[in-house]
DNA sequence: AACTATTTATAAGA
DNA sequence: TTCTTATAAATAGTT
């Protein structure tokens, strides 16, 4: 049906094809509704371009698929998702196995149902256990000797900026003695000039 | 098409209904397998007339529907596989997430990636490694005190075993002694009486 | 199911 | 892609 007839054969011009098929697709969907409507029967269309994209119909509303697929698998005998269950299922138990024999060496490396373990199984644990701690230990003698060292470096910065401080201070203090020697010989300095001894909050500085 | 125009509105005749699902089902499928063979799309169609009885179509072999509906899944989002699967999906999602958690547990105890672990996560795995290297050092001091107690336990019965026999061969040689004294006296006890000194199998009393 | 007048879909061209 | 249009194809009503 068009200026010419063709040949149902595959259309080797990629552009002809390209706009073939989506005259086409619109026709298939178009005939669908139709049919759905005209005789109320109900459709799953799915359709699937060479280029990847899909569009799809489905009569009624959007869970009606599952039931359609559903009689598809009650009247064609086909199954479609029984090796996908199986395979999650196996996926589930392997996983689970897996889950289980690390949940057996947790515990034990925590020490406990040890009571059937043998000799040379203890020796294993106790070997690994103190590795872990050495490890571990290590690790935290240097975060120690980190916080030590950014801790002497914070004190040799405060001890710096006390001296420039004062520094400020004294100069400023002989200026007023110069200009205003009468009133402001003595006065405090005021409070928010003040240094103060701060300990370094260690959490923010890690 | 045909001799008058119609509505598309659900035919109520019966059995025009009928003859209608009849032609035009066939228009669509044929349609369907006409866009498959001139585009190669890939196509899944599937009618259900109002009495039940369904068609279906699908490009390509029998098992592509299966391909078909994955591709359906991932473009649409929708699911459509049952509850069973969706659960079991979670379930591996879940008991993931636990081996997961576990793996890392299980490496830091082992003094694994813990460089991002601050002070307080060291302490608490250096306290749990510490509890855990105690039970097993206990069950391991028990383990040997249990076959240190087995040995002496066997050592005394092995006494006991050679005293007794040593009295049996007594009496036997007070016997012959008695009996056959010219030809037996001072005849050497045969090799399969002598009692042995024999290092328990410490494998098979434990 | 066949026939056929008509409507509808669409191939080719713009 | 969209529109146009000549023509092929589908099909409604009839037999």
């Amino acid at each position: 049906m068009g200026r010419g007839k063709i040949e149902i054969k595959r259309i080797e011009n990629s552009s002809n094809r390209q706009v073939t098929y989506s005259k086409r697709r619109n026709g298939i969907i178009k005939k669908a509704k139709e049919i759905t409507v005209l005789c109320d029967a109900k459709v799953s269309l799915i359709i699937i371009a060479s280029s990847g994209k899909m569009v799809d119909y489905c009569s009624g509303p959007p869970e009606t698929l599952k039931k359609i697929l559903d009689k598809y698998h009650s009247q064609s005998g086909k199954r479609l998702w029984d090796a996908k269950h199986e395979n999650l299922s196996n996926e589930v138990d392997r996983v689970k196995k897996d889950n289980d024999s690390m949940q057996i060496e947790l515990r034990h490396l925590k020490g406990e149902d040890i009571t059937s373990l043998n000799h040379v199984d203890l020796m294993t644990l106790e070997e690994a256990l103190e590795i872990g701690l050495a490890s571990i230990r290590d690790r935290k003698s240097k975060y120690v000797e980190a916080v030590i060292e950014n801790d002497r470096a914070l004190e040799e910065e405060r001890k710096r900026l006390t001296y420039q401080l004062y520094k400020v201070m004294k100069i400023e203090e002989n200026l007023r003695d110069m200009n205003y020697n009468t009133t402001t010989h003595g006065q405090q300095i005021p409070f928010a000039l003040r240094v103060q001894p701060n300990q370094p909050n260690l959490h923010d500085i890690m």
